[in-house]
DNA sequence: GCCGCCATCGACCGATCGGCTGATGTGCCT
DNA sequence: AGGCACATCAGCCGATCGGTCGATGGCGGC
């Protein structure tokens, strides 16, 4: 360890400033914690990462200087001995499984209570998986279904659905456009929010473009 | 005129059988009118066009072949003598100014009744614009705001929202996560709606991905 | 023959969205 | 000083969406 003894050290990266003083202020509160820095970007942080050599580094997901997950790859790929926790706002994050395979340690909502977080870090600290429940059965069901975030290819009639979606045409348009009833419109956009591992339909055309499906 | 005296010669073009066979029967039992042939694509649209030379093209704009809209705007470039009247399902159609744009004759509601359509046409043959009510009140509102369709540039915050969107966030979730309300986030969409001349965040993301503002 | 994929439909329900009206404050440009 | 774009917020409302059951029929592979 690169800090005394049972201490475990520490690098908040998060590009709200209220956030890093929450957590700097609640760690350096409680004892057996050392916050060594703060980022508010993947860049920054990891460059503080090489600099401090924190134990645990505390990783907010959504950024807009760039990439977590990114950065959790980026570490992960030179073997960095840090140990990622993501702490994010929402378990519905798209990027929870993303950062996971980027090599994060644990993935936590930020409205847990302290002692969960204390807990989290400890054990991330020695290695150990730590999920909060939202996030575990997000997992289970992920890997239940593992095309929640593949490439399994659409129907003719899913592709033809999604081309309308993106023109801003609503279900039910959609259904006289095609001769089929709301409900079976409604079936080919769940099946392809599934196919495209989204959650709506703005996404999906996201996704599709993403993929060249659509464009 | 390429049919003998006062008849009108039609070419239908459509996707849909059912709908080129209501239309060639609504006509051909009407004095006046003569049906050339169909076509069920732009591409075929435009061969039938060349070989045909009706009076007037009634076009669908929403075909799986390709581009009505592309269709009309060939005709124009040509300078062909044929008057096109688009004929589609809703006057919600994203389409409808592209299509007057490309040089529509006249934009009208398949569910028009019989009689409307017989005047439209004959108008059309005359070289008069005709729009159905619907459309003309949408045209009006459109050229009150020129921006409908336009280049608008997006706000940064706008553009955040978007793409945030573009990720299945809730705007309940982007409020959050941006610190605002969700009243502000509503806000910033229909602004950034308007400028993208779309009407629901799907279409907004397609048309984002369009411009190169995403992805 | 059975199974899986696809397409089709119905019904219900809560959550969300989008439209509307209107308001406040800030900064920039003229 | 005045105008204008931007960002912020409120409340209300109907329309739409997305989820979740379940069900049918066709088609192709095994």
């Amino acid at each position: 360890m690169s800090s005394d003894e049972s201490s475990i050290s520490l690098l908040i990266v998060d590009d709200h400033p209220v956030v890093r003083d929450g957590l700097r202020g609640m760690f350096e509160s409680a004892p057996g914690f050392v916050v060594l820095g703060e980022a508010a970007g993947g860049e920054e942080a990891l460059e503080r990462a090489a600099a401090l050599d924190p134990d645990v580094i505390l990783m907010d997901l959504r950024m807009p200087g760039g990439g977590g997950v990114a950065a959790i790859a980026h570490l992960t790929r030179i073997g960095a001995r840090a140990k990622v926790l993501v702490l994010t706002t929402y378990d519905t994050d798209s990027d929870t499984l993303p950062a996971i395979e980027a090599g994060a340690t644990g993935y936590l909502l930020k409205d847990a209570p302290r002692d969960e977080l204390f807990t989290a870090v400890r054990a991330a600290a020695e290695g150990r998986t730590v999920l909060s429940p939202a996030v575990a059965s997000r997992l289970v069901s992920a890997v239940r279904t593992p095309k929640a975030h593949g490439n399994e290819p659409l129907s003719a009639r899913e592709r033809e659905v999604l081309a309308l979606v993106a023109k801003g045409t609503s279900n039910r348009e959609i259904a006289r456009e095609l001769f089929i009833s709301e409900a079976t419109v409604k079936t080919h956009l769940t099946h392809l929010y599934a196919k495209l591992g989204v959650k709506d339909r703005a996404a999906a055309v996201a996704t599709a473009y993403e993929r060249g499906i659509l464009g």
